[in-house]
DNA sequence: GATGAATGAGTATTCATTCAT
DNA sequence: AATGAATGAATACTCATTCAT
């Protein structure tokens, strides 16, 4: 998903290397080549569905995004939900990927936490890897099946963020603290403007950080 | 927007008193009464709205709801954004006069901030006011005129939540907060089963809290 | 049709007396009265059905133009097409009652068709009868039985214009005659204002005259 | 507009050529190719508006009338206002060509204004220009701004038509004389049938003209 | 005579999808 | 792989008309 240009510009301290991360996965078959017309297809639709939505993105604003026509579109996908779905894997394939070689650098379990909070909020707000959102507010535009490979990758993820919580806590339910900071992260897409607020998303990730761990356990 | 009956059938602790509240503000001409077509019309549409989103419920489905045809709709509101904006105005309505009567009730700023807490749980999840969820996901359907109609409507309602989170703790930014916490509360529409998890909204309510302020402040 | 305030203001020189006709008409069953409900309800829709056309003017806007609700309609006209049909029955019967009335007043036979064109513009341009211009331009409206009806009561106003062009002229085609000038004066409806050109009616009636009938025969 | 065929068939004097007119305008992009796709739904619209009236024809009706389904129209147009719209700019334009050639080829003022009233009669009944009268009849129908469109590209023939009249008479006003004799012309559309009336279109145009214009001036 | 609610057939328009070229 | 034309079912919305109260 993630447009390697997208990520070098980016220049987030986590973000650094995601290029190569891109090359990697493509390498490996996980990601689809951005440059190709099936990985441009799939970048213009992610955009797209993050800023109109799903059922209000047609196929053709889709198609004209990369400039062909609607028809040309099923030629590299069944179906206008196979896109929503490929752009769901890829953005959890990359989501992952990420995650984990920003866990790997850290040392400590809060580092780890902040980490973790930063990469989210780097993936939310469209550093690196575009459509992350949707993985929630498209969510149920998803058929059922989709949906069920959709979390097989989704998995790994969620288990990470949950070791990584219960490494750096006291809480006593890791699922349930993921839950509420998956909640608060994602709708930051709604309010959370760099510009506006004066405010970075690292410090963001800080203040986070430090509501949701305040007593400076770990 | 909410039937008397689902309040009635509730029984939760800070929903008791709400068939008055909704008699109250019926006769303060702020709510319709949820007993007439029009009324019945928008809790349908409420219903609708949460469970398939505004996009995929036709008007078709509305009114098959309430057992009329798709085009008598159009004598009750102009529109379908119409019922939409009107669904959010009244859920906004209510849940405010229902989160200023619960705050009044407590002493404590700690006793306030939870039953804030509370009083957001149950609207979310359908406790004495189906709806509330629209505010967040369905929000971009609206068109920039409705959105300004409703949050003059919510302005209230938010600025509570701020004065509340200001004085139950020490948190620098209560607007930042109340951010998160939205965030929070609002995507456990998402996850939160009452029979699967064993878990009451109240005792979701109390683990929020003590996440949020863990140190007990206030 | 006429609403008897209209004529009274309208001042217009073969106007004088309208308001006497219409109640002469109206007490010899020919006109409904204007004052009455029925005779309101076709003032208006002639109005409207002149401003906006037949197929764009809803029962909804002729009922809202009197002050009662759509349904109600219903108690006064069959049908929508029946209101239409009434109101070109008594435009029609009014334009020849007011035509019989000047062309009589007048001695020579150029003043006789100069009678009939003032007429014509006058109830064209709404002085005195309001919706005759859709007579023509509504014709296509009207279920052929309906058409049968008026035509019938046609009649008369179309061979006092034979007459008269007959009596008037060299013209070796009265009929040709009345069907070229019928179509030039309903054509002003669209392009003449009183203010905007500086013409007086009666002047544009001298203007059509001496085109019409140039080397002064009669 | 015109199809070729009806161009062919139609072995008018004025309307000879007529095919290669079409031909030249097409060429220059000012029409659309009557045998395209596109065309056939301008040719079939035309006529339909032309009978039944722009509020009264359906897009099922022009679609049918094709050969395809309602929807697939508006792969050719944005609107069903915008079929009307693009109907009475390739009349005009044709139209126009049409009586500028007719006019180069007389040599007398009183033979160039008897070109126009044929080149118009034969335009309003269909000869080579199909949709020539709902430039009249459903001018309201078009939005302010298509009107201007419209209105732009009916410049010249109105010049045109002035600039004859100026020249063949001692009219004082040639655009009053204009108007009077458009409303002539355009209303023969309702009356005027060949056959029955045992008149053709130049006995018509010339009536016209002698009656316009009886004093023999040029 | 009027109301307000409902009907039901109809409207233009949208859009994912198909397919011959 | 792309095009352009078409499909066909669905969409929101309109409106003359009906009818119990």
């Amino acid at each position: 998903m993630s447009g390697s240009n997208a990520v070098a510009k980016s220049g987030a301290k986590s973000g650094a290397g995601s290029a190569e991360l891109v090359q990697a996965l493509v390498a490996g078959g996980e990601l689809t080549d951005p440059d190709s017309p099936r990985g441009r297809l799939l970048n213009a639709a992610a955009r797209l569905f993050v800023e109109k939505g799903f059922a209000r993105t047609t196929v053709r604003d889709i198609a004209a995004e990369v400039g062909i026509l609607s028809g040309s579109i099923f030629h590299h996908f069944r179906s206008k939900e196979a896109i929503l779905c490929q752009v769901m894997r890829e953005v959890t394939t990359f989501a992952r990927a990420r995650m984990e070689q920003a866990v790997t650098r850290e040392r400590s379990p809060r580092g780890r936490l902040r980490a973790c909070i930063l990469c989210e909020l780097e993936a939310i707000h469209g550093r690196a890897v575009p459509g992350f959102t949707i993985l929630v507010s498209e969510w149920r535009s998803l058929s059922p099946e989709s949906q069920k490979q959709v979390l097989r990758l989704r998995e790994g993820y969620e288990q990470l963020w949950r070791e990584v919580l219960a490494d750096a806590g006291r809480m006593d339910d890791p699922a349930l603290a993921r839950r509420l900071l998956q909640g608060a992260l994602s709708h930051s897409y709604n309010w959370y403007r760099p510009k506006r607020q004066g405010l970075s998303l690292d410090e963001l990730a800080g203040q986070v950080l430090s509501l949701f761990a305040r007593q400076g356990a770990a």
